[in-house]
DNA sequence: CGTTTCATGTAATTGGTTACATGATTCT
DNA sequence: AGAATCATGTAACCAATTACATGAAACG
């Protein structure tokens, strides 16, 4: 449950509405924890009754601030120190385990596709990098990390999709060009023990 | 909804039980798209209704095998070639955007254990890709190309990592010398407009 | 005969998405 | 006056996690 931490973090710099956090999980943190406005109110309703979070106070069209308590600075501590880091879902990886499911040209495709996509984000970060003025103060710190490591993936993203299509093209080139379907029963004997990353294919009974 | 996608790919290639599918989801699926016991069998159950997959045979134990059906293969050809994949994620890259709210030395030794982390899966794929013999054949095909992915994406974490850990030195080191804790107000003017991947600092009121 | 593995399911809870509903203030 | 923005909330539904429950077949 990592909603609550981030507008725990978000809150640990400063009081907000939920508006405001609405607002951040809409452009700034869209791309790493993404949340619904819905999300957000109920959050800061569960937050505060559970003591982490207090009601501050009230402005004009009903909008209400709230701010961190003590022991919403500690859960945020506790979670940031010692929760391991969780696993990703990636249902683009999870296509590339079933490519063969498809023509060798739609399985291609798919892949160029892939490397455009990260291509555009690379830019699209290459972009902000300019416009930003970045100095040392934490904020600003915080941002070039955060920046730099979606430059990094991006690129490596790009630079992966090409090398596999690629790498599709040489190894069921052939197939394709006889015009065997890329589906077709393979000769398949099975390929070593089940492990992470990995379609491992099974016995047949 | 990528749960009932992931079990549509495996069972293109062959007939299975719920229970095949699920040591599929433990072990090669694991760090793509986990999925628990409950999961698998609910969504067996749906799939079976809405006509994507047919009750093919059954076997000792209770042990029931399950076939895709036509409209299961068009449902994973359209998911495959038209559907965007969706954004991740990342409860790790979550807390860099925070780091400033623990003391340095803490900020420090949670980049420290992300290299860690990224270097230890990085091995452990090195050694399954030792382990296991790649051919030509479709599963092989994907098989490499998904453990090259891993491959580059852990080297890319580690790489970043340390770097972010040398950087967030240089950067916040002064402060944390001159016993100023990390989180203490900034000086802070408005930095930029808001974006993806960027903690952005919002005017305040 | 006892343990492990195979095998399927249900129930309760939490987390996340989409859609709907409503109204005040500010800007042009 | 009308449009845009600010601002909060609810309801219904779908997805995911954890825990519980049960029993048959195979293995030693």
């Amino acid at each position: 449950m990592s909603l609550r931490h981030a507008m725990l973090g978000l809150l640990a710099d400063r009081p907000a509405s939920g508006y405001d956090l609405m607002r951040t999980f809409e452009t700034s943190l869209a791309n790493v924890w993404p949340a619904t406005q819905s999300q957000v109110y109920g959050e800061l309703a569960k937050l505060t009754k559970d003591g982490l979070l207090e009601a501050a106070s009230e402005g004009p069209r009903g909008r209400k601030e709230y701010a961190i308590t003590d022991s919403g600075l500690d859960e945020l501590r506790r979670w940031m120190v010692e929760d391991e880091p969780r696993r990703v879902r990636s249902d683009a990886l999870l296509r590339v385990f079933f490519l063969d499911r498809l023509t060798p040209v739609e399985a291609v495709a798919y892949l160029h596709g892939e490397a455009e996509r990260a291509a555009r984000q690379h830019q699209g970060l290459k972009e902000l990098e300019q416009k930003v003025e970045w100095d040392d103060d934490p904020l600003s710190v915080n941002g070039r990390l955060t920046l730099e490591y979606g430059l990094r993936f991006t690129a490596m993203r790009e630079e992966w999709a090409r090398w596999a299509a690629e790498e599709y093209r040489r190894a069921r080139g052939r197939a394709a060009r006889e015009g065997a379907p890329d589906g077709a029963p393979s000769t398949g004997g099975t390929i070593g023990p089940a492990a992470p990353g990995t379609p491992v294919r099974q016995r047949a009974r």
